[in-house]
RNA sequence: GCCGGGGUGGCGGAAUCGGCAGACGCAUCGGACUUAAAAUCCGAAGGGAGUUAUCUCCCGUGUGGGUUCAAAUCCCACCCCCGGCACCA
């Protein structure tokens, strides 16, 4: 009977399903595992190639975990909420409510087709009222702490998507979704104060067990820089005490600001510029305005462009008055929006001094160029091509009054000092994080629970009116206006007060898709509690997640998001874990021949075709084969055949090994591959090193083949444990062929190797003549250097190369190799 | 520019506490089976040279140096590819 992969797989998905196989139970669990995959968003196309990848990575890990005895929980859910659901949609011209249950019952059609351990009995959709009443709940539980907040502030607006952006949704200045340059708008908006939790979200990092470079690039992110915070007073404002305040990371360099810059938008414009200058100061800032962020970063590395505002600050440090200018290199987002130019230490200014002639004053010096005897109150050391930007311990300071002479890093201290005697200066730390901005101004996501009541201001909707739902809506399409359809629907918009019953309206816009997906994974282990987002009980047993696998593109997007969450959550008493996830691992990316996977590159891989033709246990093989899982690899159709025959190799041993009916192991050699076969496995699957494993694998299975023989039960029972991780389906056949009770992952146990049966008692030792190899010989394990240097040299080969020579030294490793060296 | 990851046969990739480079697989070639093909099974194979049952020698892990008895692996300089960030003060 050869290997019909369609009939075991229909087989075995029917017995897990009926045996609810993978359900395990949450509150008797000995040993909770919980094994989370990131929950895919429910395209109409299908499932992606990707996404199975991703999937099939962490269904191996789960499986590995289960037949070593842990309770693997393995849920699935949809994050079918969001802008990219709505444009298709819109597209489309359906409605998403229609939509979405027809594209998840397809998920769920092929992830069961792709033979993963999902519990089906705990699946979540973000936009089913009864998860997103939760979402709501989120959103109020930050709202009464302080943490949501509507500001008005610099975003970013596509104007395709005709929304707000957060930071981590621009990619290189354009939308992650639909590619279009984003404009930077002020409007007002819903922020989470995630900045307040920078410095926990940076330091947790050192501890917790995830991928180093999903760690860097999050660290990356958050961006922490110390420095001081520096107040230059506008000179000659009649305001009086006018200051613009700005953020450095050289507070050292203070004596050699020479000017000042602002950000075009930055609020003070209006205020330094005088009214000869004023025209040109406007033109200026508007041209800026109107460039997108994508234009922006074009000119980065063209000449600095800047207008004079015809305004004075007061350097503090020196007293002397500083031109103060408007320029596009000066970001309203980073710091304060204002800087102090220093073009002796810094490539930037120095660029933009030499481009309006503005002066150049080096206050910092090496140690070394300063000859001996030099004042360094008045060194006269010129001014270089460039900006000398050295800042380490063997540096100095010079032409810097009192502080001359010191050391740049204490000096630097010393002077924040100085100036803060006088309120102009403090320590201070920046972040390259902004708070993150959760409003949409689109229809397709759970509406944010806020009621605006001209009496009593911004109310939370109370927790016992949630769900606010979202309406169905005919015409769902987002305006230009900046306001969400939502507020064309009156029966939504108006509404009373929950404090004073008086008439209100609601707010209209919608939350971010990244809220939903910031808690999904608290949800699985309490799906049946409808009265709370998660019991606290299960909750305990089963969080912080156990492994977590995914993809890096959400290193600073839903990875950075769920922490924060996470933490507030335990902050406010809901939840005792810190982080969520104990361990992450970032799963490689798949390309095709060599080439991304897009569809406009028209080479999209469907996992169904695949699937149908070879079967889901040798095309979760080749996935997990062709590549090392968490660097990636390239997807070859040519490459489905080697595990396809491996697996009707596989099928024929057992096959045979039944007819022969023999036990035992009659070579000690096929025994001794049989425990490094398990070692290997064993300690592969535990690193993600499927590739490896499988090869493993493959190898086990042509010794015992080898030369046509046929194996031994003892020799094939095994086998089917060690590849019911990566091919489930066929391997749980094959153990009850073998007269296993299924399933294979409740009654096999994780085969353990002996370490006394890897141990031989002769191996070939290689035998180099100065540094080259000349000869193999055959040794006693453990042989003395004496016994071995007699046996290589009676070789033939070695003794020519020996020439007869002096042998003058000899380098032995034992049971290594042996290097002669002769003269 | 900065931060990660990488560069190994025709191809995907093994091997990095320095110790037989090319495991495993794909494609290829030869043979068996077959009327034939497919499938399957057995075998060969980094490149070059000599000898050609077998064996031997030289070269070889992006480039150039270095350390070492010994380097894909360590050090220095550089080139290229992929991913992320990007005028971050």
């Amino acid at each position: 009977m050869t290997y019909e992969p369609a009939a075991v797989e229909a087989k075995w998905q029917t017995f897990w399903e009926e045996h609810r196989t993978n359900e395990p139970d949450l509150d008797a669990a000995e040993r909770p595992f919980f094994n989370l995959m990131m929950y895919p968003y429910p395209s109409a196309e299908g499932l992606h190639v990707g996404n199975l990848y991703a999937f099939t990575g962490a269904d191996i890990y789960g499986r590995f975990r289960r037949l070593q005895g842990d309770d693997v929980f393995e849920p699935i859910g949809y994050d079918a909420f969001g802008i990219h659901s709505e444009n298709h949609a819109l597209k489309v011209e359906t409605h998403p409510m229609e939509l979405i249950p027809s594209n998840i019952r397809n998920f769920e059609r092929m992830l069961r087709a792709a033979g993963l351990m999902t519990d089906w009995s705990r699946t979540v959709d973000t936009t089913d009222p009864a998860y997103y009443k939760w979402t709501q709940w989120l959103f109020v539980q930050l709202f009464n702490a302080g943490l949501a907040e509507k500001k008005e502030a610099p975003v970013n607006w596509c104007p395709s998507c005709q929304t707000v952006l957060a930071n981590e949704q621009v990619i290189a200045g354009r939308c992650e979704r639909c590619d279009t340059p984003v404009e930077q708008r002020q409007l007002s908006q819903w922020f989470f104060k995630i900045t307040k939790y920078a410095d926990r979200l940076l330091d947790n990092l050192e501890w917790i067990d995830w991928s180093p470079s999903t760690k860097t690039a999050q660290s990356n992110w958050i961006g922490r820089s110390h420095g001081a915070s520096l107040r230059f007073p506008i000179s000659g404002h009649d305001a009086g005490d006018e200051t613009i305040e700005v953020f450095t990371t050289r507070p050292d360099t203070v004596f050699g600001a020479t000017f000042m810059v602002l950000a075009p938008e930055h609020p003070l414009v209006d205020v330094v510029t005088t009214d000869d200058r004023r025209r040109e100061v406007e033109a200026y800032a508007r041209e800026a305005a109107s460039v997108d962020l994508v234009e922006r970063q074009k000119t980065e590395e063209k000449e600095k462009t800047g207008v004079f505002t015809g305004g004075y600050a007061v350097n503090p440090a020196t007293g002397a008055e500083i031109p103060i200018w408007i320029a596009d290199y000066v970001l309203m987002g980073y710091g304060t929006g204002a800087i102090m130019a220093v073009p002796g230490h810094d490539e930037r200014d120095h660029q933009f001094a030499g481009a309006h002639g503005l002066d150049i004053l080096p206050v910092v010096c090496s140690r070394d160029a300063l000859p001996d005897g030099t004042d360094p109150t008045s060194a006269d050391l010129g001014v270089g091509d460039g900006a000398f930007v050295e800042h380490t311990a063997d540096e100095v300071l010079i032409n810097s009054d009192r502080f001359s002479g010191m050391e740049a890093i204490a000096g630097g201290r010393a002077i924040v000092e100085w100036l803060a005697e006088r309120g102009l200066a403090e320590e201070r730390v920046n972040y390259r994080l902004h708070d993150w901005c959760i409003s949409r101004q689109r229809y397709w996501g759970p509406p944010i629970p806020v009621i605006y009541c001209e009496a009593c201001g911004p109310r939370a909707v109370r927790e016992q009116d949630l769900p606010v739902l979202l309406p169905y809506v005919e015409d769902f399409r987002p305006t230009a206006t900046g306001v969400s359809p939502l507020a064309r629907v009156e029966e939504f918009y108006e509404t009373t007060c929950p404090e004073c019953g008086g008439e209100a309206h609601r707010e209209t816009d919608v939350s971010d898709t990244f809220l939903d997906s910031g808690w999904y994974f608290l949800r699985y282990p309490s799906t049946e509690y409808d009265d709370r987002p998660f019991d606290a009980d299960r909750t305990r047993t089963w969080l912080p997640v156990a492994s977590y696998i995914g993809g890096e593109e959400h290193a600073v997007l839903h990875l950075l998001y769920s922490r924060f969450l996470t933490m507030v959550l335990k902050d406010l008493g809901h939840l005792e874990i810190e982080e969520p996830y104990a361990r992450f691992r970032k799963h490689g990316l798949l390309i095709k021949e060599g080439a991304k996977i897009s569809k406009s590159r028209g080479n999209v891989i469907l996992p169904d075709d695949y699937i149908v033709r070879f079967g889901a246990d040798t095309f979760r093989m080749y996935l997990m084969f062709l590549g090392p899982f968490q660097v990636g690899g390239d997807f070859r159709d040519s490459g489905m055949a080697g595990p396809r025959r491996f697996l009707n190799k596989v099928w024929a041993s057992v096959t045979d090994a039944l007819e022969a009916g023999r036990e035992g192991f009659e070579d000690p050699a096929v025994e001794r591959a049989l425990h490094a076969t398990i070692k290997q496995v064993t300690e592969d699957l535990e690193s993600l090193d499927y590739n490896t494993a499988i090869a493993a694998l493959m190898d086990y299975l042509n010794t015992i083949r080898a030369g046509g023989r046929t194996a031994s039960l003892d020799e094939v029972r095994p086998l089917a444990v060690l590849l019911a991780p990566i091919a489930p389906h066929i391997a749980e056949e094959l153990w009850e062929r073998l007269g296993g009770a299924p399933s294979v992952f409740d009654h096999a146990e994780w085969p353990a190797y002996d370490p006394a049966v890897l141990v031989v008692d002769e191996l070939d030792l290689p035998v180099q003549v100065n540094g080259k190899l000349r000869a193999t010989i055959r040794v006693a394990r453990g042989a003395s250097q004496e016994a071995v240097q007699e046996a290589a040299v009676a070789e033939e080969n070695v003794a020519r190369h020996l020439n007869g020579g002096e042998i003058r030294k000899v380098i032995h490793v034992p049971d290594r190799l042996i290097n002669l060296l002769v003269s």
